[in-house]
DNA sequence: ATGCATGAGGC
DNA sequence: CCTCATGCATA
């Protein structure tokens, strides 16, 4: 039932106790730069081509070299460049490692990155880095930041965080609609057929499975992202039972059946 | 750790 | 409407 609840005021169960006591930052996203990737006063380096590109797999074998085209070339320094997914991958580790370490919470490094350079990232974020559950480019972005913190915060082990919040914001978000189990099963079924379905068939989707029509259209977006992670599910140190998913019986022709 | 949601930017 | 980056609210 779509119980509509405001959010109330609930604070983190488990958010360890951390040295407070530093300086405010400012806004928060949207308009910061995009780090200094490519400012240099030369030609501008050839842009990424990866990124979502690749499907699910760029796990091991993936040419960390780029084609250097034109006659120009750039080293990689130690941080800067398109890392390859390999890199990327042990630097989350390594980064969640020390960040453990060092005693502090994926809340508190997000605080801290806010204090450090002015984008405050949230828990989530964090967590989803060292998951390696962001797409290609956005852990490129977020990498050069987190590292600049480790150094940070083993540099000056002793005090380092900050307590600012950004008052909510005057819309009301919507109550998170919990999605029935054997509802999902239906939503995946029909991703598998039709992984964008068109606004009719989210309609008559919706339709059938009583669930606003937003609601769908939101899931089924979600649902793509999550394909284009990176890390596809259970692959680094699989202790996971992958489903063996059957070969779901019924159809699989056409995405049209209304 | 994750599911559903918001919003900006793009066609 | 979609993609993408992000996060509140939850399990």
């Amino acid at each position: 039932m779509a119980t509509t609840r405001e959010p109330g005021e609930l604070r983190c169960p488990t958010t360890p106790p951390s040295p407070a006591g530093q300086q405010i930052n400012i806004y928060s996203q949207t308009g910061f730069t995009v780090n200094g990737m490519l400012d240099h006063g030369g030609l501008t380096p050839p842009p990424n081509p990866q990124g979502q590109g690749m499907h699910p797999g760029l796990r091991d074998t993936l040419s960390p070299e780029h084609s250097d085209l034109g006659g120009h070339h750039c080293h990689d320094h130690s941080d800067e460049e398109t890392p390859t997914s390999d890199e990327l991958e042990h630097f989350a580790k390594q980064f969640k490692q020390r960040r453990i370490k060092l005693g502090f919470t994926q809340a508190d490094v997000g605080l801290a990155l806010g204090t450090l350079y002015g984008n405050v990232f949230s828990q989530t974020t964090i967590c989803r880095f060292e998951a390696l559950q962001l797409s290609f480019k956005n852990m490129c972005k977020l990498k050069p930041l987190l590292n600049k913190w480790l150094e940070e915060a083993d540099s000056s082990t002793g005090s380092s965080s900050s307590i600012d919040k950004i008052a909510a914001q005057g819309r009301k978000r919507k109550k998170r609609t919990s999605i029935e189990v054997s509802v999902k099963g239906v939503l995946e079924t029909h991703f598998l057929k039709c992984p964008k379905p068109s606004a009719q068939e989210i309609t008559s989707l919706a339709d059938s499975l009583q669930l606003e029509k937003e609601v769908v259209r939101v899931w089924f977006c979600n649902r793509r992202q999550k394909e284009k992670r990176m890390t596809p599910p259970g692959e680094p140190p699989p202790h996971e039972g992958p489903y063996s998913h059957s070969g779901s019986a019924g159809d699989a022709s056409s995405c049209h059946d209304l």
